[in-house]
DNA sequence: GCAAGGTC
């Protein structure tokens, strides 16, 4: 909660606040002076973002390779951390001394804070965030009176007047037992989504070669969502049509106007029985009016936005994905367009200032007439919605145009405001008439809609009631001649692929996630291939997913089923509400899924024979790249994600780096184990460096990690090395060093090792070599630079040239600095404007990389060697 | 590298 906090402010200082940004510059901190308790106080306050803390297992415990999975449910131990170490929350509150509402007398001469009242969202989560930032505050705060009460809770339905002094003239305390149940969902989420996801993934990436993805995982929110999409394609595969027949008629109303009527029975599945009704209407000429009716009907006006709703639109009618819609809508929300796009209320508060809300958009050229006639005549009282106590429905809070949008959030913003003015509009009338025929023994219908008034409709068209042609005068007896009646075959169509706004509905029935995380858990079954969105937004699993769903259908079905959620949430609430102890919520439930977990790895090999069908095994995928140092035989690249190479005579498989293209690398060999050397490149704009498949994954020394390449290789004397290669420090970054690309030839570049940096030294040298010597005023490794005759920079003919690229003048100038990613497209030097840019500067080497080779080789390989 | 929940 952000802005709500200037508002609670505003409330209780009118006209004497002062604010400033916080030391982290996200959060503001407002100021004033008022009565708290019966004394002259100074209040100050501020805001977080969400929660503070973030669950995670201790660091050692999150080596997948290290440890067993089935020890994450009870011995491995979780610490909380900050939840985003940049906003540097803590830090944060501790100088502020309080938070979302401190009332500190004591603060005007700089003493510190005595009380805290803690205005934070009303649920549960809230609740815990509550005990979150007493943690990061209370060692600082100052010590209490002897029975006195520092710490306050503020609860309020929303942020009103009213609902403020309420809050403020009966302050409770923070409710523990909610928090509580808090910290045990995040346990449990943590501890049972990593085991699971932890095995399926190593068990099924060490079998299989063309999974294409890089994590099998599974959550109690995730794995549910996925359900209802492979649940549906179990629909449609099971279908199997049926044929039936149905009878239609025409009749002539008038000359030039005949009607298309309804068969009663609507169709049978028997061809005969069918076609006995047939035959019977046949031999009448006449169908007989039987009755008549018409009856006003009114399509209501829609209930006032919330987030589920805004995005089950945005993927039906704008084509947005839940993921994007959401982002689109929080842009708006920072910017000030619209409120604050999170909630799952329906219902205006009471003090709403709907006319207000709608004055605003009075001049706005796409709904000027419908808002002034809406302001003239008067509005429509909303219909009465849920309140769900969050925060008010979604409405636009100024008037925007497209230019000023863009298109993409324009469309958004459009939505949002029709349906705005739409609660306010009238509902929509119209008449719907039907006529009753019998023609022979069957009955027929014939009904016909006239719009009486638009109401709502006019400000969202898309929900107009069609036009139809309206029905003839007629009264019962009368009769019109009948010009056809025949019988058509047809088939009983299967269901499509879930859409993804069916798929929130279904989200939301069975509790499955929240209005903030539905986008998430759908964008998570999207990237880890287990579904793919097809036209129209469909959601269509793939192989991988229907496996998964099927395989735990077939092992232990309630890991998939939607209930999984709401029954650990019921326990949860047991928490909350004090009726169940922590610990004994904790340990029991984690204790369940401990014993599911174990059977499901026991019989993991019923999921594993749906695999078989679908994949392939390793040994069977990709093509051979290199060779393994072991049995000396080709390994395999497996390209897929995550790419490896896989040497089937000795069952090893070793990561690559992901998000490039892997080749062989001339045949070179890694001195340390033999393997074939091979060759990652980003890109011809980007970076390259030699990797062993072996040191990649089984670092040869104490100071290499999993991961690195020859380019971070410390190795003293291998050619391929860090120690080798190496230049000197980065010119960005703390730790880097720009190494030499000896594959770069004839555009020479040099590349960070940790950053994205590149340098782009020589263009027209044949060849360049990393000196042994290094230089005097930089210590950066000297370059020896064979310069091709015809173009060379340097005087009188020369071609050959020992320099430092930092300091010679002449090498200096060839130097030019770029970046490896595109993502940064502010920082690529241009070419042709060298000058501000061209050269590497700023930051000399320090020195602290020493590239020079130690005089005694043997003492530094031992020395590196673990 | 993993979950789900806040929010930026």
């Amino acid at each position: 909660m952000q802005a709500p906090g200037a508002a609670i402010a505003m409330h209780f200082s009118p006209g004497s606040m002062s604010s400033h940004k916080g030391l982290n510059g996200t959060c503001s901190v407002h100021e004033y002076t008022g009565t708290f308790a019966g004394q002259t106080v100074r209040f100050k306050m501020t805001s977080v973002c969400g929660h503070v803390m973030t669950l995670d297992f201790l660091g050692k415990y999150n080596k997948w390779d290290k440890v067993d999975p089935a020890e994450l449910f009870s011995q491995a131990p979780t610490e909380k951390k900050e939840a985003n170490p940049k906003l540097n929350m803590v830090k944060f509150l501790q100088v502020c001394k309080e938070a979302f509402g401190c009332l500190a007398p004591q603060l005007v001469e700089g003493k510190g804070c005595d009380y805290i009242v803690l205005w934070l969202d009303c649920d549960k989560e809230g609740e815990n965030i509550c005990f979150e930032v007493l943690d990061a505050v209370a060692p600082v705060m100052n010590q209490a009176h002897s029975g006195e009460k520092t710490v306050f809770r503020a609860r309020f339905s929303s942020i009103t007047d009213t609902d403020i002094c309420n809050a403020m003239a009966r302050l409770g305390e923070p409710d523990h037992n909610e928090a509580l149940s808090v910290d045990a969902r995040q346990e449990l989420d943590l501890r049972i989504g990593c085991a699971f996801t932890r095995f399926q993934t190593k068990y099924f990436q060490g079998k299989y070669g063309n999974l294409d993805s890089s994590l099998i995982s599974f959550g109690p929110c995730q794995t549910p969502t996925l359900g209802f999409c492979v649940e549906r394609h179990d629909k449609i595969q099971s279908f199997k049509p049926e044929t039936y027949w149905v009878l239609q008629a025409k009749v002539t109303a008038d000359k030039d106007r005949t009607l298309l009527l309804d068969w009663d029975r609507v169709r049978v599945f028997d061809r005969e029985i069918a076609q006995m009704f047939l035959n019977m209407t046949k031999l009448e000429k006449e169908a007989q009016v039987e009755a008549t009716s018409k009856k006003e009907k009114a399509k209501q006006r829609p209930l006032a936005l919330n987030t589920v709703e805004m995005l089950r639109v945005a993927s039906s009618s704008l084509g947005m994905g839940p993921q994007h819609a959401m982002q689109t809508a929080e842009r708006l929300y920072t910017q000030g367009y619209i409120s604050y796009p999170r909630t799952e209320t329906t219902h205006y508060p009471e003090n709403f200032d709907l006319k207000g809300t709608l004055r605003l958009q009075a001049n706005h050229p796409c709904w000027t007439d419908s808002v002034k006639k809406l302001l003239a005549e008067g509005i429509n009282r909303p219909r009465k919605g849920h309140d769900a106590g969050d925060h008010p429905p979604i409405t636009p809070m100024r008037s925007a145009t497209e230019a000023e949008l863009g298109s993409e959030a324009w469309r958004l913003y459009e939505y949002i405001t029709r349906h705005f003015i739409a609660t306010v509009s009238y509902d929509c009338k119209y008449l719907q008439s039907s006529i009753s025929f019998r023609i022979g023994p069957e009955r027929f219908t014939c009904t016909g809609k006239t719009v009486i008034s638009p109401g709502f409709t006019e400000i969202m068209p898309w929900q107009s009631v069609p036009l139809e042609e309206s029905l003839p005068t007629c009264q019962k007896g009368d009769t019109f001649p009948v010009s056809e009646v025949k019988m058509l075959e047809k088939q009983t169509s299967p269901p499509d692929y879930l859409t993804e706004a069916e798929l929130i509905t279904l989200m939301e029935k069975h509790g499955i996630g929240t209005d903030a995380s539905i986008p998430v858990h759908i964008n998570n079954i999207c990237q880890r291939n287990y579904v793919t969105v097809e036209s129209g937004r469909r959601l269509k699993p793939t192989n991988l997913g229907i496996v998964l769903v099927h395989g735990y259908y077939k092992i232990d079905a309630e890991l998939v089923l939607p209930t999984i959620r709401s029954a650990v949430e019921k326990q949860l609430n047991l928490i909350a509400q004090g009726k169940a102890d922590y610990r004994q919520v904790l340990g029991h439930t984690l204790d369940v899924f401990k014993r599911k977990f174990h059977y499901f790895v026991d019989s993991i090999a019923g999921m594993d024979e749906l695999m078989e069908v679908s994949f392939s095994p390793l040994a069977a995928t990709g093509k051979p790249l290199s060779r393994c140092g072991k049995c000396h035989r080709f390994m395999k690249y497996i390209q897929a994600k995550p790419s490896r190479l896989h040497c089937s005579h000795c069952d090893e498989t070793y990561t690559l780096p992901q998000n490039g293209t892997i080749k062989l690398y001339k045949e070179l060999r890694c001195p340390l184990d033999d393997f074939e050397l091979v060759l990652w490149s980003s890109g011809s704009r980007g970076k390259s460096y030699p990797l062993c498949p072996y040191c990649s994954n089984h670092p040869p020394f104490r100071d290499m990690k999993k991961g690195m390449g020859c380019n971070e290789c410390t190795h003293p004397t291998c050619q391929h090395s860090l120690s080798m290669l190496g230049i000197g420090q980065c010119v960005e970054c703390e730790s880097g060093v720009l190494v030499l690309d000896p594959t770069s030839g004839p555009k020479w570049k040099m590349a960070c090792n940790k950053c994205n940096v590149v340098a782009h030294c020589f263009e027209n040298a044949h060849r360049v070599r990393v000196s042994p010597d290094t230089c005097s005023v930089c210590e950066a490794a000297l370059l020896d630079v064979d310069f091709n005759k015809a173009k060379s920079p340097l005087p009188d003919n020369e071609t050959q040239h020992t320099g430092c690229v930092f300091c010679d003048p002449i090498f200096q100038e060839l130097v030019e600095l770029k970046h490896a990613a595109t993502r940064h497209p502010m920082h690529r030097g241009g070419p042709g404007r060298r000058q501000g840019r061209g050269r590497a500067r700023g930051r000399r080497p320090t020195g602290k990389f020493n590239p020079r080779r130690p005089k005694d080789k043997m003492s530094a390989l031992a020395a590196y060697f673990v």
